[in-house]
Formats: C-alpha cells, structure tokens, sequence
DNA sequence: TAGGGCCTGGACAACGTTGTCCAGCCGAGG
DNA sequence: CCTCGGCTGGACAACGTTGTCCAGGCCCTA
C-alpha cells in the first residue's frame, strides 16, 4: 500500500468542542455533556451549546472519541471477494448483527491472497476494531496470534484458521458433498466426475473428501481422471469438464465443487447439448453442484445449499458473545447444508 | 442504535509506543521513527527498537495516528444492500480503487431505507471518512451539506443527489430501458408490459420515462394496465406480470426495470411455460429485462447490462480526484448500457 | 588541537475528546 | 444571618501518536 497519510488538510477546518464552547461563551466540558446527553446542564445552556452546534456545523470526531474510550464500536471483516453473492450475503449478515449492536463494519477483500488477507487483517487491527471476523485466504493465521492475545475478538467462517486454535463457523462440506454425490449414485449413476477448488482450500478438501467417502460407502471405484480439483478458473473447469465427457468411457453424472464451478460447468453443458442438436443427440449429464446459485431453481439445478446469511450470523453473533467477555475455549460450529433436488441431478444415466 | 462505548476494556492494554521506548532504552520519538521509516536512526538502535516491538507485540494505533496527521485513509461507501450482486459488484470496484489508494473501506447498507442512510452517513462522517460515496435510498441529501462544506468528498453513484448539486455517477437508465423497448418493437411487439420499481426512485422513473419514449417513438399507445411500478417484492411483481399476461389482449413482451424484477419474472414465466405443457401450449412471452444477473447467458436472457465495476470504479476515481484537490465543479458523469441480445428478447409475437 | 557542522536521540506540545475533581452559587434550615 | 448541601460549570490531565525543536556527541578540517 502507498504511504496514505498526508498531514495538510486537516479536516478542512472542522469545528472542534472548543469552538462550539466559545461560541456558546461556556466551558469545554458542558458541551461534551450536551453532546453526549450527560445530566448537569440546565436547559438554556443547553440551547444556547446546541445553537452554537448547529450553527457551526460541528459534529463530533469519533477518532478523537475513541482514542479515549479504548473501544471502536467498529469490528473487521476480511472476505474473499465481496462481489461474490456468496459472500456478499455472508457480509451482509454480519453488517446485521453489528448493527444491532450499534457497531460499524469495516471490510476488504483478500481476493484469495494469503498475503493481501494478513495485510488486510493486520491493517484493521491496526485501526484497533474491537473484534475481527475473517474468511481465510491462507492457511497459517499465527500472525494473528498477537493480536488475539491483545485483545481483539476473532472469529473464523466459513473456513478454519491455520495452525491456531480459534472459534470457527463451518458449512458442513464433508457431510454435503457426500450427501450430493450420494444422490447420484441413488439415481443410478456409477462414473462421477468431481470439479472443485484447489485442494489447499479446506473447504475444498473436504467436498472431495466427501465425494470419495461416498463412492466408497456405495463400493464404486473411483477413476482418477475423474477427479480434477484445481483452480476456478472458467478455462480450467471448462477444459477439465470437457475432459470428463469425452473419452470411450465418460462421466454420467458431475459433482462440482462451489458456485464459480457449477457456474461454468452449466454454462459448458448448455453449449454441449445445444451443438449437440444438429448431430447425434448428446446424452444429458446430470449435475449436482455445491452452494446455491441465483436463478438455480428456474434452471432446475440440484444443490447442496448452504446458508450463507446463517454462516455469518452466527459467526459475528459468537463475535459479539466474545466481546462481552465470555472465556469460554474456542469454539467450533457446523452449520448443516440442505440438498435442493430441482431435475438437474435426478437425470438417470443414459441406459447402456 | 445502541449505546456501543463502554470504557472498561482499554483494548486488552495494547503495549504503546512508550513501552517499546521503555523496553528498547531509547526515546519515544526514537520509536515512532522506526515504526515510520524515517531516517535519523543508527541500525543498532533500530535493531534494539525491533527487537522490543516483537517482544511487546507492539502494533501502531493508528486511531491515535489519524487524530493527530487529520486525515483517515478511509472512505465510506453507503449502499442499499450488499447482498445484491449489482451492490456488491459497486462495491468491489470502490474497494480496488480505495486500496490502490492506501485506503480503507467502511461501507454499510442503508437497505433502501432513506432513514438508515443518513444515520449511516453520518455515521461515517463522525468517524471522518476522508470521502464518501453514496448510492441514495433516500431523495433529500441537504444533510449531507454540512459534511460536505466541512471538506467530506462526497461523490453520489447510480442515482442522483437530491436537493443538491453534486458529483455524480450514474447508469444510462433513460436511454437503456428505451433500447431494451425498442428491441422488442423491432422484433414485432405492439403490447409491451413495463414492470418496474417504485416510482420514487430516480432509476426507475427513468426507466419508466424510457419506456414510454420508445413506444410513442413507435407510434404506439400505451395501455395504463401494461404499466405496473411498484415494489420488488416478489408477490407484487407476480401478480403484476400475470395480470399483464391474462384477459383479452395480454401483452406479448415485457420489460422489467431491474435484476430483482427479472428474476421474479423469469421465474413465472417458467413457471407458466411448465405448467401449460399438460394442456393448451402457451404463447411464450418474449422479455427484456434491464439489469444483467448470473447465468442470465444460459437462461439466454435478453438484457440492458450495466456495468456495475465502471460505475463504482468511476465514481471512486471521482471521488480521489476531489480528495486531491480538484476544485472543478460538481460532475454528472452518464455510463453507457449495453443490449445483449441472448434470446428472450428476440422471440417473436403469436400470430394472430 | 580547536572549531564547525552533521548526525542521533529526546523533551515537549498538540490533535479532539472524555473522566476527575473542584469552585462557586443558590436555597433551605438552624 | 450563617452554614451546609446540592447543583451547575469549568480547569486539567489523559488517551497514543507525530511534528518541532534543541542538546549533545562525533567526525572532519584547518
């Protein structure tokens, strides 16, 4: 980051409490106490401070405010990428709760840099927010570890801190992702294919665990050219879905892994089985994805939806528990995931 | 909001700068010049100063910083909901510019409630945000005047300051919505239902405007019974479409005014689409909807797309300019929509 | 060796607010 | 009329940092 700070313009000039207290001809600390609604100041005093206030437009500097207090009212949020309605949601539930709690949020996204989350996460530490809410990029938050012995509350979600121990809130990944692939085979198919998130996001491992556990339960063998875990990059999963389908023996049925994945992998089905038309006709694949997607029920898409707004709910919900003092060892939250059956992963496998 | 200071906690008693002093044998102001890279300090010192730092878990308060340099590195970014991809895309791009800027970002949703705007504004300006973007709920920002007198940039994004003159951002709503219309005529339609967000909302009304102007450009009349502004709420926007689509001459298009318009729309489109296949076919409705929203490409959905990245990048870009200093007068900057032609819109009339 | 300049380090005030404490004033009771 | 108590208002320090200014020591040169 550049060097932000500049010191010239000064607010430009904003009226400070002296000046309101000059205006009104009284003492500092009687406009503080008009101010901040203390008892103590008969009534035409006070109208005299508030004319002077509105007067001059003064409005309290809360920097100052808090330098003093020792609490921001303001907690962090770290994210991945807030343009994504996965976890705009999840910000958005989070923005509830502090706001219940008369609580401002500051957030950023870490864009999936482990490098841009510390330095994101440190700089909101730096602006002393009274507790941290925090979606891992990484995979090693001991940098954290100072801070939280400081005194700044944090929480995990939707992913588990690093090589610390932390309270955590989880989408039950391992359990969804094998209940979705576990409905494919329920529906016939035997050769499923699994698209995912590069194997070092935990969430990720854990669907592919997931999908693993549940070809084994059903004593399926799994190819391994079936399974592609790997980056979101649309060209990646196009190439790798494109891959699964071709090839004397392909996939039936195809378990993706998050919602970027699903995205794409619907978008290569639709072309596959609109330029399939004019030729032989292209046996249909049927799909179950992770994480709901706008418009998935119009598409009839299977999914393995999570709650989102849930997630980051009870995630900044412990935060505040933790603020107001409970000691209690970290905590570790699974919130379930509920398999939405919508056609796209009821399609039986095309008869031999 | 709830009172959110209490003064106990003292953020966990953070070691200060004078403790480092204290630890490392040195000054205060020796400290201060190595936690800021100034020159001045023997490489000894500096050393001994680091060493006392990472002992201490030391981390420079930047609430005391801002206090006394006067300016943030913070802006604040009002809008209506994060959740909404629309938002959260406006919102990445504020956030890219703000860091590329060594800025952080504070945002929060006024959840189109003009009330919880201005409180959240204000807000922010307390916590003297160096600039503000706003995306209005509310239609009277003389509030903010104040604020923006006493140096607070403020630059206004996809819909217009009320009651004062500003810099501001916004979506070609009037000449989008006249296209998307156009569209359809072009392709045959005569009776075109607008489906739309409250009147009061400056987009809307556009968009409304623009309706009207492509069909009168026609030569066409307009029905009051094709107009439906209203709420976005799911059900009203349902029992507006099939109102529009039932009687005697149901229209044949429709035009709807923004992504969560579309996608209820869509939704009873599919619905009715579904549903009649049992008896009599349904007449498919072609639509334009303005707004893009995921998947809209599969679905092949005819849309006026924005292009939410510009929008909040531009007005971030506006809003570092004036943070700079430039002095010009306010600015009303108009981005371009694109029609994207994906099917729905090209469908054609029944035949009579 | 003495003088001058530079380099290093530290004392102090200030940013705008709030908490503590005390002074002055008023009315009531002795 | 005096005293005591309560109420109002203000002076002062402190929060943690940075900018200003100055003192002391060192090295270099004459």
């Amino acid at each position: 980051m550049a060097e932000p700070l500049t010191s010239e313009p000064r607010y430009g000039n904003r009226p400070t409490m002296k000046d309101v207290a000059a205006r009104a001809g009284v003492g500092l600390k009687t406009v503080s106490r008009v101010v901040n609604g203390e008892p103590g100041v008969t009534s035409g005093t006070e109208r005299r401070v508030r004319e002077a206030i509105d007067a001059l437009g003064f409005r309290r500097n809360d920097s100052a405010r808090v330098l003093r207090k020792g609490r921001t009212a303001t907690i962090g949020l770290v994210l991945e990428d807030l343009a994504d309605p996965f976890y705009g949601q999840i910000g958005r539930a989070v923005e509830e709760v502090a706001r219940a709690h008369g609580t401002l949020l500051i957030n950023g996204s870490s864009a999936r840099d482990p490098e841009r989350e510390q330095e994101l996460a440190l700089a909101l530490c730096a602006r002393r927010v009274d507790g941290l809410v925090v979606i891992p990029a990484g995979d090693d938050h001991r940098y954290l570890e100072p801070e939280m012995r400081a005194g700044v509350a944090t929480v995990f979600a939707d992913r588990p801190a690093g090589l610390i121990d932390a309270d955590t809130v989880l989408s039950d990944s391992f359990g969804g992702a094998r209940d979705g692939v576990a409905h494919l085979i329920a529906h016939g198919h035997r050769r499923i294919g699994f698209v995912g998130d590069r194997p070092a996001v935990h969430t990720a491992a854990e669907r592919l665990r997931g999908y693993r556990a549940a070809m084994e339960d059903a004593g399926l063998p799994v190819d391994e050219r079936w399974v592609a875990p790997g980056s979101t990059d649309p060209e990646r999963v196009t190439a790798a879905v494109t891959a699964m389908l071709s090839g004397p023996e392909p996939v039936t049925a195809l378990f993706t892994g998050n919602n970027r994945v699903t995205v794409t992998a619907v978008r290569v089905l639709a072309a596959r089985t609109a330029s399939g038309g004019g030729r032989a006709p292209v046996a249909p694949v049927a799909l179950v994805g992770f994480d709901d997607v706008e418009l998935g029920d119009v598409l009839g898409l299977t999914v393995i939806a999570q709650d989102p707004a849930a997630l980051g709910r009870t995630a900044a919900e412990h935060l505040f528990r933790r603020l107001a003092g409970t000691a209690e060892p970290p905590r570790h939250v699974v919130i379930g995931t509920r398999l939405l059956a919508r056609g796209s992963g009821e399609t039986p496998p095309p008869s031999p």
